[in-house]
Parts: C-alpha cells; structure tokens; sequence
DNA sequence: GCATTAACAGCCG
DNA sequence: CGGCTGTTAATGC
C-alpha cells in the first residue's frame, strides 16, 4: 500500500480528508508509468478509475470524423481527470495519451464512489472541479472555431495553467514547442511563431523547453 | 495562400 | 552526444 507521504503528495485533495477517509483513499491507489507514446486507456473502453497525472504529460484525444487527431486537452502533474466517466460507469469518450514519459495514480471506482458518497470534502472538491471544467470546455468550443494560430496556443497553454485544475502549477510550464504543437492541433513552426507572438504581447515568456506566463488574464482572453 | 513536412544548423543540458 | 529550437525550402490542401 502507497506510503502515507507519498498519497499526500499525489492527491492534493486528500489533504481535507478525514482519517478515515484518507485511510480509504490510500488503500484505493495506485501509481503506474506509461512511456511516451503510449495509451493509458483508449475510447469506448469502460476504464474504472479515476486518473490523476503525478509526473508527466498526458492528452486527451480525440479522432474527428476523417480520422484526423483532435486534442482536446493537455493534463500535467498535479492535474486529476474522468470522474465524469467514473461517475456515470460510462466507456471512455477519449483516448487517454501520454505526450511524453508519465507516471499516473489510479483511484478504483470504488474507492472513487464510497468518498462521493461519504466524504464532504470529497464531495465539495469534485463539485469546485467540474464547475472548473464548465468553463474549460466551453473555452474549447470557442477554441475548434478559432482558425488563429496564436489563440490557439494561447488557449491551449491558458488551459493548462488553470489553478483549479491544476493546483500546484505556478507560473512556469514544462513543455516543449513539439508538445504545444500537439496539444493544440500544430504543427511545430506555426506553434513557435505563435509563441513567438504571445512573447512579443509580453503575454509570456519562452525558455529552453518551458514557457513563463507573465499575464494569465491576457492569456484566457487572447482573441486575435 | 497558408499550413505541413522535411531538413538543417545552432544551442542547451 | 541527444534532444530542443529557429528557420527555410519544398510540397500539399
């Protein structure tokens, strides 16, 4: 069974548990390492666990109609996601990929369900995070019709930095131009122009294999 | 036309 | 050295 340590370190939401809802909580997780390309579970697949990145970099995709790849979203470390599959018992309507070398903790859908059904603080966490998702997938719909370059990446960079989701994220990312590219549908020349623009903005700035956002606000509403 | 792919040199760790 | 970055030229939708 996980160290007690290392739960604390991983869930950041099992901090407001009570002993005993921690103690459940840690008997239902798992750590597991996925290299980089490879899916951690794939759409149309009933994945009963509740997934959250600890190291890492993982996409949900999706294909569109002529086959093509749609990412719909990057999750970093510190970022924990599918509770809407895990609580409707639904098949997965994503593919789930690691961008790169990523280690995930796996929460059982039991576990997952006796915490919403007993733990207020489970509960009120849940609650806060799809609130938070509200928001992000209506930032994605406005996002597919954007033909714009620079707001795509501004967008798909301002997604990941939503300190909701992800709360241990401060104002520096991890993340190379291949892996922007990715994430927001690009190739890796439009997605170094692109970043390129938003550092002349002084909206962020671009490091060796990172970025630094020096205005978040400018980010999110980035619209041209 | 604009974006993607391929390819290159230069740079960083 | 290996991986990432900035750029360009050729190619494709």
């Amino acid at each position: 069974m996980m160290d007690p340590e290392r739960v604390l370190e991983i869930a950041n939401w099992s901090h407001q548990l009570t002993p005993d809802e921690f103690e459940r909580a840690r008997a239902g997780l798992n750590e597991r390492a996925f290299p980089q390309g490879s899916t951690i579970c794939e759409e149309g697949h009933a994945f009963d666990a509740w997934i959250g990145v600890v190291d890492g970099l993982v996409k949900l995709r999706s294909l569109s109609a002529d086959g093509k790849d749609v990412s719909l979203s990057g999750i970093h470390a510190g970022g924990w996601f599918g509770e809407g599959t895990v609580l409707k018992g639904e098949k997965r309507q994503y593919d789930v990929v690691a961008v790169r070398d990523t280690t995930v903790a796996l929460l059982d859908r039991d576990t997952f369900m006796w915490l919403f059904e007993n733990s207020a603080a489970f509960s009120r966490f849940l609650v806060r995070q799809l609130n938070e998702r509200v928001g992000f997938f209506i930032g994605l719909v406005e996002n597919g019709r954007m033909l714009d370059p620079t707001a795509r990446v501004a967008r798909a960079l301002a997604s990941m930095m939503n300190p909701v989701l992800f709360p241990d994220v401060g104002h520096h990312l991890m993340i190379t131009q291949e892996e922007i590219g990715l994430l927001a549908g690009l190739s890796r020349p439009i997605a170094n122009q692109a970043l390129k623009k938003l550092e002349q903005s002084e909206i962020l700035r671009w490091e060796y294999g990172g970025v630094t956002v020096l205005d978040l606000e400018a980010l999110q509403t980035y619209d041209r």
